[in-house]
DNA sequence: AATGAATGAGCCTTCATTCAT
DNA sequence: GATGAATGAAGGCTCATTCAT
């Protein structure tokens, strides 16, 4: 029933030359896919490996169970994603521009980044249980904070910043609009239409946010949004 | 062996004389939970039957299918948050007042219903396949945008308001930072610790979004957060 | 004893008027002679529920997993043997030919219950383990104790027995070899021959294990065995 | 997940710089505590392999499978056991020493020989299969039948043992006590509580068996167990 | 309106074993 | 002699669901 390997088609289960890595790298791959789509509970082994190249066994002998491969997807996303944040370079830039730079960043990282989302979603189902089970993923996190505290010492040295702008709840406010615009988008869309999700809605929430949050934090700001009707 | 499921050891429960509504409200009462624990693929009927006053083939009978109860358990925990916004009375408040008081109670509602808010990450997660089914749902959620509505109108009235403001963008954003502050708990904490989860930064952090969405909204609005350190 | 339902040898899977007591008898039967066959581990539920005139998911209805419907069948051989020597009154007989007839019951009753025998090797291989976790088990022994501890009294009393036996070693004593005349036959035949099993063997064993229990036990009785050639 | 079989966790032994008989003792001392614990379908190659110095691949290298390699832990306890009853020396004693003697010996080297009983029960369950397979074991039975035939010869020949006495069948009794006694340790303790297995009471229990085999055997020989009260 | 018994499908996992190098 | 990678088969178990009463 499962396991129709055998037509002609294009199931590559020849000549794979011995590569360990990809083998496992296809696997984290698709699973990856299915685990976003249909959570730890909902997703299927027997699927997964019949979207590989290789076979349910391989799975075990590589992730050990069904959890150990959502585990390792879940760090697979992490360390993508803060892999992206580390290729973002704003120490050049101007602390307000710099700042408007880093929430520009992380609003487009979410929303490119649906696996990520859906992911973490579902681990939050979870109570963090295999997150925290982790040993790479906490040592991903330190980078974007590092970055905003660059930013806001720099805006404070020269008195642009408020005294009191904190780089946690700063990294919190701009997460929690970038994840809630992906994460509730269907729900939302279903409650009150899908207006806000048009491609010129989102560019000028973008622009709303981030202007919201640099009258917060920049003083003396003069916030430009909403003076006129959308 | 935990006696899950049909194994042979079976129940005495006392008998609740013949109350079909209440029989009904006992399912839906337990399901909510164990759906919002688990999801849908990831809850499990023989648990919530086990849980039950009544039987599992009661659940059949009132509910239809497994999907059957979701949809009710969803459409029931959108009713009661919805009722509690029908209970928020602002219309005697002036506009920044009032505005300043629908975004505390939505940030609050939040955190005091967890099953909703969880059971709406599963609905996501399922892409919002059953909200679109409900017939129920769609009609509740006038509500809360009426109320924003009506005070964004009375503030640009009396000149408070930017002319623009816009109050679905508003709900969003409302919905945004308060959803993300009970949904993404369990993560975040674990990347960045429980600090910003504390009774006391929760206050702050409510105080910081009310300022930051006022200074957005109201013309000449001042925003006093972060003007001290942490 | 062994409940020949099936007449005519055909898998009956029909017209079975709901009968939950006769498919659970049925499950028992089956699985106690895979499980004596095989043991906990080589037993398989696949065949056991092949052979059954139900299915699989009912062993598991009845029995909730391997461990339970082993344990099950534990307690069933363990319940069998104990009711059969219950059945053995022995309160009649003065008391040597009492003891010789509670030894010669013992003995005979471990060569007709070969599934017992092997359950009972197979439970000691587990350490004893379900038979621990039995709340049956426990209860069925004294009976033959009981029995032992009448005989003696009375053998005492009336100045025949020594003073120092014991009911308890009897018992041990009893089983040993009765046990072990049927548990290491396999190995015991591969290593000197079958000559000890043939029928006259079997005789004539017994008697000499009588006689030399006898002659530890009653007070000046003088052994026959042995005294002849073989 | 706790890395049992292939899962890519992988090992990091100390080399064992080719010693292949070393290699194959490792191997072979660590398969007959599996298999002495779990029998041969419970016994894991897997869990071997991983205890061992060297890799699964070499357990099917050396003994070919896992039923041969089971036979070759059978056939070493075997071998292990006859080689003490070799170093047993009676030849010097007079016959009711000599007797007694290799009564006791055989005893002790069963409560010695935990795994050596616990294999012979497992093989018995396999109603010797593997026992008979063996070209080696056959071999190793006559030491111990040949000391007792040489005794009974000489007990008979000084008119001190009973023409009829038996050297297969002492050997037999002997070994059925001697093998029950730790066999059956736990089920026994289980039904009748653990009083005859501590070491006053099985050093009681063994002078009682000598004693009561020596009843039978030597003429005119008093039974002095049981005398007393216990 | 309610219940105990029954069920088929399929899920996660493990096992002994072999291949290619 | 030795190793990591690979595998087919099946094994135990669970799930949502329905039947018969």
């Amino acid at each position: 029933m499962d396991a129709s390997e055998g037509d002609a088609g294009h199931k590559r289960k020849t000549s794979w030359k011995k590569d360990p890595e990809a083998v496992r790298r296809d696997i984290l791959h698709i699973a990856t896919q299915e685990f976003a789509a249909h959570g730890l509970s909902g997703a299927n082994i027997n699927e997964i490996a019949r979207q590989t190249s290789t076979s349910k066994r391989m799975i075990y002998y590589y992730f050990g169970d069904k959890e150990g491969l959502y585990q390792a997807v879940l760090e697979g996303v992490y360390a993508t994603l803060r892999a992206r944040e580390d290729d973002l370079d704003v120490a050049g830039l101007e602390p307000v521009a710099a700042l408007r730079r880093l929430i520009e960043a992380t609003f487009e990282a979410h929303v490119t980044a649906p696996h990520f989302i859906r992911l973490v979603m579902i681990e939050n189902i979870h109570n963090a249980e295999y997150l925290r089970k982790s040993e790479i993923v906490p040592r991903l996190n330190r980078s974007i904070i590092d970055k905003l505290e660059d930013v806001c010492a720099r805006g404070k040295a020269v008195g642009l910043f408020r005294a009191g702008v904190d780089a946690l709840e700063l990294h919190w406010l701009t997460s929690s609009f970038s994840f809630y615009n992906v994460s509730n988008r269907a729900t939302f869309s279903t409650s009150f239409g899908t207006a806000l999700y048009s491609e010129a809605r989102q560019a000028a929430l973008l622009e709303r946010l981030v202007d919201m949050v640099l009258a917060s934090v920049v003083i003396g700001y003069e916030p430009q949004s909403w003076n006129a009707p959308v």
